[in-house]
DNA sequence: CCCTATAATTTAACATGTTAAATATTGACG
DNA sequence: CGTCAATATTTAACATGTTAAATTATAGGG
């Protein structure tokens, strides 16, 4: 009875902090976007930023809730990313003539340029990754995730 | 030739964002804290705190550079997460009498309370991402990310 | 048409992430 | 012994995460 695989106490007693699964992801994410963040850095955006110009140089103009769902910010820190880039000059805002409440947004020029800026570095990245760890493994991984996520997705409690 | 294997463009097409390593990792660690997080505050601890008094119990007393290191917690954050865990009351700090700049952290009684009575809950709710996800398929994704970990520690640019 | 429930967004308050700088202490070296 | 580089921790400043509440606008029922 190896320690790995006890038995008698396995009900009761707390897992190493190495083999907590949330642990794994947040060391797994911190490894990848350690490459990202400094060349992020370099076009002066944080990686949220980032990812709401790469959503809306993708999706086009989007409403603020589709922006958070897309981006997968809480709509309270999306709301402090959109005035960042505002005063960046990268996108641009406009409320809907329909609904009032509800707020448009899409890249400027300067947005859709520093979008085409950064894309093939970000790319090329991430074919470092690849290279590094395999771009099977790398599959099986993004694999074995996206099941994770489908898995878990909307279970409460 | 499908969408998924573009060839011409495959080197300047940045990848739609579903596909994104880093979201996907951060996607699976939001599902798998959304069932830890109401739990713990249950308890009034955030995830990091938990994960500092989780560490304490594990390896007893640590200074703070040992500390910072086992939860992944920089030092900044851990400076503040030490003083509400000392507000609290479940921790002790002590300067190390041979090296001034040094403060080793402790659990105190109350702090291995919260612990004894955290810890099935955490090992329970544990078992049911293991029930829902499959043993199997969990064990492969630890494991996968186990090795990308290994693979990216200590690579930069 | 008014009243109210609902929806979209923002604000508030607190905790943490991230980087740089400050502080305090130690150890080595001349 | 005094000076200075290195180390451990904290502080500072800004950005984001998280939850609750406020704000504004819309839609429906009476």
């Amino acid at each position: 009875m190896s320690l790995k695989e006890s038995t008698i106490n396995s009900n009761t007693t707390l897992r190493p902090i190495e083999r907590s699964l949330p642990l794994q992801l947040l060391q797994s994410r911190e490894a990848a976007m350690a490459l990202f963040r400094p060349m992020l850095r370099g076009y002066g955006l944080t990686e949220q930023q980032w990812r709401v110009v790469r959503v809306l140089a993708a999706a086009g103009p989007l409403d603020a809730s589709g922006l958070a769902e897309a981006t997968f910010l809480l709509p309270p820190s999306l709301t402090r990313i959109l005035q960042a880039l505002e005063e960046k000059g990268l996108i641009h805002r406009e409320t809907d003539p329909n609904d009032q409440r509800r707020v448009f947004i899409s890249l400027s020029a300067a947005g859709e340029g520093v979008f085409a800026s950064i894309s093939p570095d970000s790319e090329r990245l991430y074919r470092t990754i690849e290279a590094r760890f395999g771009a099977d493994k790398l599959q099986s991984l993004q694999i074995l995730l996206a099941e994770f996520n489908a898995t878990l997705a909307g279970t409460e409690s």
